[in-house]
DNA sequence: CTACAGTACGGAAACGATTCCGAAACGTCG
DNA sequence: CGACGTTTCGGAATCGTTTCCGTACTGTAG
């Protein structure tokens, strides 16, 4: 007679045994559905409390055809993603958006671009973020024609909206702030010379010099490794092919510029006195480095909220731009001097 | 005739009627079933392959009654929790095993307990990992109760499998150091002495000096606030409160450390000649401030492991620890002197 | 008193997988 | 040739929801 207590979870059969309607009453009941009683509601409402029921994410996902779940794909052979800070950044973009929309984040570092499919067709995620330019085209290409709506974070692909940062535009305001400076000899170094942002941001870097009627010559772009000494070993590739070294350096990221700045002291040159260095991210360290770096600043978080929006907005049936281009901002510090600016 | 290609996802059924068999022989050639034909077997591969067909996880966890997705609940009510360093790493660890463990991450960070126990009931998650120890006692009362496996990190509970921290040693070690190094006038700083884990490290700090004989008088030890400026502003207080300035100051964490060397350097004191600084954590930034921050390190990655292999080992029907504590690592770097060594 | 519109509610069919149970096909042996 | 065990497969029930459709009931007007 009395109401037993379940080891599993109770269903909503039982509620609605419990409160004497029908499970059509319950799931009303439990929607806010209009065409029921005050009275019945309020009944089935306490036999749900008293009975600890809630409704089975699956089996609700499984007839509505939608889990509230959102992925975040990210590509990485290496470590766990989460502790790389760009992507944590990103990532708590993300978070901030999909929390106000009541939704869940699922969380995958990919290793293999199949793992990418297998998790947009398994319907785990109602829709998918995809973080990172380390992804194949033909991989992006099946994404594109699945039926899961998509987000490219910081990589853009024809026919999949695309959120990007101008690394483009990041190289100009390099450049223009180097020769703005008083800069006239140029480097550029970097870990690798492959991944297509830094590319990016050396054509950047390359046309404001041409505009200006300068150059970078072959041997002051140098690459030194993707590991912690990176900009480090550039540099020292670059100070030692140069016959005077430079005395403007932009460096493809942080890490490497801040790396780079050691090389450059080691030869017994003053930053920014005899040569300006200049970095990109503006990661959590550049501000606290002695000296303070100068970088190209842009909003990570940004990045990941954009996305995380435009994709609630695919979800809900809006439209959304196909490419969104978020800009950068100078920060100039201690590393680099402002042209105008006397001191 | 011809399969006509579907708007929406192809089902079992039709991959049942495209390989002319039936629903169960599919279902069993996909989850590799002895008793299936060979030639069966690949020719309902084949169809899957030609239909695209991917089971839905959504129906298959609802019959199976597992989902194979880990939540992981982060009490927050700050911003995004991804972005807390600590947190960061924790999760990295997390993501380590249960990538191999072919599980997914579900992240959340919650700002109330209903959120948490509604992530426990809903069914969405087969285990959940809870981190940090801002949750109610009552919360995690009813979470033991709950049907769920869960594990908490960085918290203990009685009745729920816990993984933490040896705080309290985590103090003793600091107080031992600083009296090795030649400290006689001991101070505690922090951003607040709520945080229980604070409370540990001040704990085994005081009964350090007690063993030694010496004490810490209640001027010593100082909360400056939940900020960036926390740290600088509980030193600003000891040092104002004090007749003589302490020589060796333990600082609840790192960025207190950091920033109550500010203070410390302000009020003209050289360290770690004139006062030793030693904080805990170890984050990323102790080993790249100057000069590099002396530190108590713990395994933050390893927390975040073995707390998921035993939410895996409790899936799998094992046996687990109830309570597991992680050992801490003095790290002398350059705001600190070790005692034997000279210099 | 009957007809009827409108409200409140219950039964049953889906959603897409797994799995129990039964049956067909087949070979082997007495 | 019949009995029987083994292998291979199909039908149908099931997981826990939502929702369509039908029905009982209520109040009001003719």
């Amino acid at each position: 007679m009395a109401a037993v207590r379940r080891s599993s979870r109770a269903t909503i059969r039982d509620v609605a045994r419990h409160a004497r309607v029908g499970i059509a009453t319950v799931s009303r009941a439990l929607n806010d559905d209009p065409g029921i009683a005050p009275a019945t509601r309020a009944r089935v409402l306490a036999a749900c409390e008293t009975l600890g029921f809630r409704r089975s994410s699956l089996a609700r996902g499984l007839k509505l055809g939608a889990t509230d779940n959102i992925g975040v794909a990210i590509m990485s052979r290496h470590a766990p993603v989460i502790l790389n800070p760009f992507y944590a950044e990103v990532i708590g973009g993300i978070e901030e958006v999909l929390e106000d929309a009541a939704k869940h984040l699922l969380i995958s570092s990919l290793k293999r671009g199949d793992d990418l499919l297998e998790l947009a067709s398994e319907g785990r995620v109602d829709g998918l973020l995809v973080v990172g330019c380390d992804v194949a085209p033909q991989v992006l290409a099946q994404l594109r024609d699945a039926a899961l709506p998509v987000v490219l974070i910081d990589n853009a692909f024809d026919g999949i909206t695309s959120v990007v940062i101008d690394h483009h535009g990041a190289g100009r305001q390099a450049g223009r702030h180097l020769l703005a400076g008083g800069g006239t000899r140029f480097a550029f170094v970097a870990e690798n010379l492959e991944n297509p942002n830094f590319r990016a941001r050396l054509g950047g870097f390359r046309s404001a010099l041409q505009e200006a009627g300068s150059q970078l010559s072959p041997e002051a772009v140098a690459a030194g490794g993707d590991s912690w000494d990176g900009g480090f070993v550039a540099m020292q590739r670059v100070l030692s092919a140069l016959a005077t070294p430079p005395d403007a350096v932009f460096a493809a990221n942080d890490p490497a510029a801040m790396s780079a700045l050691r090389a450059v002291r080691e030869r017994g040159l003053r930053v920014p006195d005899d040569v300006a260095l200049l970095g990109v991210d503006d990661i959590h360290l550049a501000a606290h480095h002695v000296p303070p770096l100068s970088t190209i600043a842009f909003d990570k978080r940004g990045l990941g909220r954009t996305g995380a929006s435009h994709l609630l907005g695919r979800l809900a049936g809006h439209d959304v731009p196909a490419l969104t281009v978020l800009a950068t901002e100078l920060v100039v510090r201690e590393t680099s001097r402002s042209g105008d600016g006397a001191r």
